[in-house]
DNA sequence: CTATCATGTAACAATAAAAGTTACTTTGTT
DNA sequence: AACAAAGTAACTTTTATTGTTACATGATAG
């Protein structure tokens, strides 16, 4: 199943960001994570729509952190890049008169959505910073 | 992002066969769930090497179910669809010596992984049988 | 002022896996 | 023997991310 990699790929760019103390342009960018410049614009667009991030056109031009890591989340990042369901598994709407159809779909309905909050809520725990150097000790302690 | 519609499609038909007391043609199958025969016997396919289902060729052939529908879980059906990841997320893979990116993937992992052995706990614990009538009062009483 | 650098954006191709389709073979029953 | 059904190979369609090309817009340096 395709996978959408964009929440990987962009806080692996602003981890890298936060540790640059200048602008750093898309080509740069593009290079951390082996693709395009156009590619990280695009994602990148999403999030300075967000808030998290500032462009700058011209000489020494590019983007910068809006906010410093400690303030933002994984959950942040995750909202800001957009809607999507969280899952591969996807719901049959063809039938919806079947009581069949619907006990199935709300049944899984109920499962993915209990799954999915717990994720967006851990998410929500997690700051950019945390993706640093102390990340191990923080999951030594998580529990 | 594409959805595997398989799991909700195939339960789907086997609520459907428990309550008919004959063998059900591919053909019968696609039209439950709206699609073509061949279709249905790529994914039954699965469930009877599995051993959930049996299958027979000839006049009067067609699907059955080898076990009743109590005995037969979510997470049984997923299973035996096959491996695929749970989740649209992904993580990149061409950065591997980047500390950065191990701690990101690593991250996201621990959370996902979290998420998807919440669902799949969930989906051991319901029955196919329990998809029938009785759904409702069974998620009123499951907290 | 103008050359250059960088973002902004439109338009299109590549990719990947499920889903859909066609065509044919094999097997079992009537 | 005729027929009904699964088994299966090969191909097309679908759909969203990803990749790419091309060009417009705007800001700065000199």
């Amino acid at each position: 199943m395709r996978k959408d990699s964009r929440l990987s790929r962009v806080l692996h760019i602003l981890v890298h960001m936060a540790a640059i103390d200048r602008p750093v342009t898309s080509e740069e960018m593009a290079g951390m994570i082996s693709t395009n410049p156009v590619v990280v614009r695009r994602t990148m667009a999403l999030l300075r729509k967000a808030g998290y991030v500032t462009s700058a056109r011209g000489h020494h031009g590019g983007w910068q952190l809006a906010q410093p890591l400690a303030d933002i989340t994984l959950l942040d990042i995750h909202h800001a890049l957009g809607e999507g369901s969280v899952f591969t598994i996807g719901l049959t709407d063809e039938h919806s008169h079947c009581v069949i159809e619907q006990a199935v779909n709300a049944a899984l309905k109920d499962v993915m959505d209990e799954a999915e909050a717990l994720m967006l809520q851990r998410f929500g725990q997690i700051t950019l910073d945390q993706l640093g150097t102390d990340r191990i000790s923080h999951y030594l302690h998580k529990s």
